[in-house]
DNA sequence: ACGTCTTTGATGGTCGCAGACAAACTTATA
DNA sequence: TATAAGTTTGTCTGCGACCATCAAAGACGT
C-alpha cells in the first residue's frame, strides 16, 4: 500500500533510524544525508504512519469531544472554537454527538478509550448519574467537563457563571423599567438551566419583585421549545412586559411565535436571551442577550486539557467564566410601552 | 498505564491467543475459560488498543471530514447527519474546519493521511485548483466530495441540484405573481452559488422576465453577507417585489436588515431562501425556502464512502440530489401588495 | 495399548516506528 | 603513533494486537 519508513531508508541508502531522525528532527544528521532522505520521502510520497508512531510513543494527538448535539447553534459555535484550538495545538478532534442518549454516550466512551485519544472533552450539560459512572470508569483518561455538574476532584471543570448571567439579564430589564418579568428556560436537569432559573429568582427577589408562578416556564433548549414556551406564556391571564429566555435558540422560537400572534417586540414585549450566538445579531429585532465567552471557554478547556495531559494526576481544577450583557434592540424601556 | 491483552491473559491463566479469540469471538472457547477471560478483562478495565489493532489490520474505522466552517448552520446540520451515519456504521468522525484556508486544508490533509483514516469527506464548496492538487496527492485514499466541483473519475461526488432548486424558487415566486425579482447569492467561486445564479437567470429568461443588473448581488454565504447584500439592494433606484437569497443564513441577515429599514416582509418584499435549515421555520416570518435533503446527502455520502472503502479503485460515481420547495410565510402573493 | 479425532491452548512472526545503545569514522592532542 | 574526544550513523528490541501454525489433552474405536 503506502510507503513505509523502510522503503524510504532503502531508497536513501540509510538506516530507518536516520530517516526517523531527520523527519522528526530529533538528532543531528549531516546536511547531505538529510537531503537524500527528504528527497526519497518526497519521491515515495511518504506519509509516516501515525498509528505505528502512536503505538510506540503512547499518545495519539487526538481528543474526543462528547457533546449533546451540535444542532444547537451554541454548541456548534463552541465546537468550532474548540476545533480551532485543537488545530493550533496539533490535535485532531473526534466529534461525538450523544443526542442525550446514554447508550450512545457509553458506546462513544468505549470507542474513544480504545482509540486511545489523549483526552476527552465533555459538554453534555446533564448531570446524569449513569453517565457519570461511565465516565468514572475512565478515570485515568484526562477529562475536562464544560458546563456540567458533579464536583469531583479528578476532573477539571470549567463553567459559565450562569447565576451571574441571569442577574445581569434581570438587572438590565429592571433598569429599563420592567417589573413584570417572565422566564422561559431549559430543562432543570441541565445545570445551566437550573442556574439561570436560580439567578432569575434571586435577582427578582433582591429587587423585591414578585415572580409569578405561571410566568416561569420550563421547556427544552431548542427552537421549538422556545416557541412552545411562548405559546404557553401567551395563554396566561395577564402578560409580562418582558421575558428572560434561557438561550438564544429558544428566544428565536419564542419571538417568532409572539410575532406570529401579532405582538410587537420590543414595543409590547421585551425579550432578552442567553448565549449570544452569532445569529442573534440578525434577529428581527436584533437580540439583546447575555454573552457567554465561547472563545475563552474553548481556549481554557484546551489549555487545561493539555496541561493535564502533560502533567497527569494533579488535582482537578474548577474555572468559572464571567458572562456579560450585550445590548441590542429586543428590550425597550418600559416608558415606551 | 492501561492493561494489555497480556495482563488479561495472565490474570485469566490463559494465553493471549485465547483472550483474543474470546474477545473477538473468532473461534470456539470453552464456556468456563471464556468467563474467566471476560472477568479478568472486566476487573482490569481492559480496553483493547485500537491503535495496535489498526497497525495490524490496516484500517482505523475513522473518517476525516473537511468542511469550510461549521459555523454555517447548513454545514452544522450536515455534519450532524454525517456524524449520525458514522456512528451507525461504527466509524469515528474527525472534524476538520478549513476556514477556507489552503494552508489549514493542506495541513489537515497531511494529518488525516498520517492518521490513516479510512477515507475523507470533502465539503469545501470552492473549486480551488491548489486545493484540488493537494487532494490529488492523496488519490489512493477514498474520498467523496459533497457539493463541489472538478469532475474526475477517481473520486465520488454527490451534489445538490442547485440549478433545479433555483428554478423551483423562481417558479414559486412567479406563481405568486412576482415579476420584479432580485437575487442575492454567495461567492461565485463556490459551485452552489454559481449554480443557483445560473438557475435564477435561466428561470427568469424562460418566463420572459428581465433580470435587472443591479438586482443581482454577489456576497458571501454568511449572515453578515445577507445583511450587506440587502443593504445594497435597498439602495437601488427601484425595488423588486421579491428576492431569492442564496442560502438561509443570508436570508436571515437580509430579512433583519430589511425589517430594520421598516420594510414589511412579506407584504412589501417577499423572500425565499435556500437550504431549509432547522431554524428557518422560526424566522419572523417563517421562511419559505428550498429544501436540500441533508439527511439523504449524508447517508449517500457515507454509504458511498463505505462502498468505496470495501471495494476500492472502482470508477467514481456522481450522484445528484433533488431539492424541493418548502412553503412557509415569507412569500406573499403579489396581489396583496 | 495404540492411533485417530476433536477440542482447546501456546508460540512466534508481523504491522511501522522510536529510541537505547553502540559502532564506525574523523579530528585533535599528547 | 596512539589515544582521547567528537561526529555521524547503524543495530536491535519492543510497543499491543492479530493470526497462522503448531501442540497438548482428552475421547473414542479397534
Amino acid at each position: 500500500m503506502s510507503a513505509t519508513i523502510k522503503d524510504v531508508a532503502l531508497r536513501a541508502g540509510v538506516s530507518t533510524t536516520t530517516v526517523s531522525h531527520v523527519l522528526n528532527k530529533t538528532r543531528f544528521v549531516a546536511k547531505a544525508t538529510q537531503e537524500r532522505v527528504l528527497q526519497a520521502a518526497e519521491e515515495l510520497n511518504y506519509a509516516p504512519s501515525a498509528v505505528a508512531r502512536s503505538l510506540k510513543v503512547k499518545n495519539t494527538k487526538s481528543l474526543g469531544m462528547l457533546v449533546t448535539t451540535t444542532l444547537n447553534p451554541f454548541f456548534a459555535e463552541l465546537v468550532n472554537e474548540v476545533e480551532k484550538c485543537c488545530y493550533r495545538e496539533g490535535y485532531n478532534l473526534v466529534l461525538c454527538n450523544t443526542d442525550g442518549e446514554l447508550e450512545k454516550t457509553n458506546s462513544y466512551l468505549r470507542m474513544l478509550t480504545q482509540k486511545r485519544v489523549d483526552g476527552i472533552l465533555v459538554m453534555c450539560s446533564a448531570y446524569d448519574d449513569s453517565l457519570f459512572s461511565s465516565l468514572i470508569g475512565q478515570r485515568n483518561l484526562p477529562m475536562v467537563v464544560m458546563d456540567w455538574g458533579p464536583s469531583d476532584d479528578y476532573v477539571d471543570r470549567i463553567q459559565d457563571n450562569s447565576v451571574k448571567g441571569a442577574h445581569l439579564a434581570i438587572q438590565h430589564l429592571i433598569e429599563q423599567g420592567h417589573k413584570r418579568i417572565a422566564y422561559i428556560g431549559g430543562p432543570l436537569e441541565k445545570l445551566p438551566a437550573k442556574q439561570r432559573l436560580d439567578g432569575f429568582i434571586e435577582a427578582m427577589e433582591q429587587a423585591n419583585l414578585v415572580v409569578q408562578d405561571d410566568w416561569v416556564i420550563e421547556s427544552d433548549f431548542e427552537f421549538e421549545g422556545g416557541k412552545l414556551g411562548m405559546r404557553q406564556l401567551l395563554s396566561c391571564a395577564s402578560l409580562p412586559s418582558a421575558v428572560f429566555i434561557g438561550n438564544d435558540a429558544m428566544a428565536m422560537g419564542a419571538m417568532s411565535e409572539a410575532q406570529l400572534s401579532g405582538i410587537k417586540i420590543p414595543q409590547q414585549l421585551s425579550v432578552i436571551g442567553y448565549d449570544n450566538c452569532l445569529y442573534s445579531a440578525y434577529f428581527s429585532p436584533p437580540l439583546t442577550t447575555i454573552n457567554q465567552p465561547k472563545e475563552r471557554l474553548a481556549e481554557l478547556a484546551i489549555s487545561t486539557m493539555i496541561e493535564r495531559i502533560e502533567n497527569p494526576r494533579q488535582e482537578g481544577k474548577m474555572i468559572m467564566l464571567e458572562p456579560n450583557l450585550v445590548v441590542r434592540s429586543s428590550v425597550a424601556a418600559v416608558s415606551t410601552i
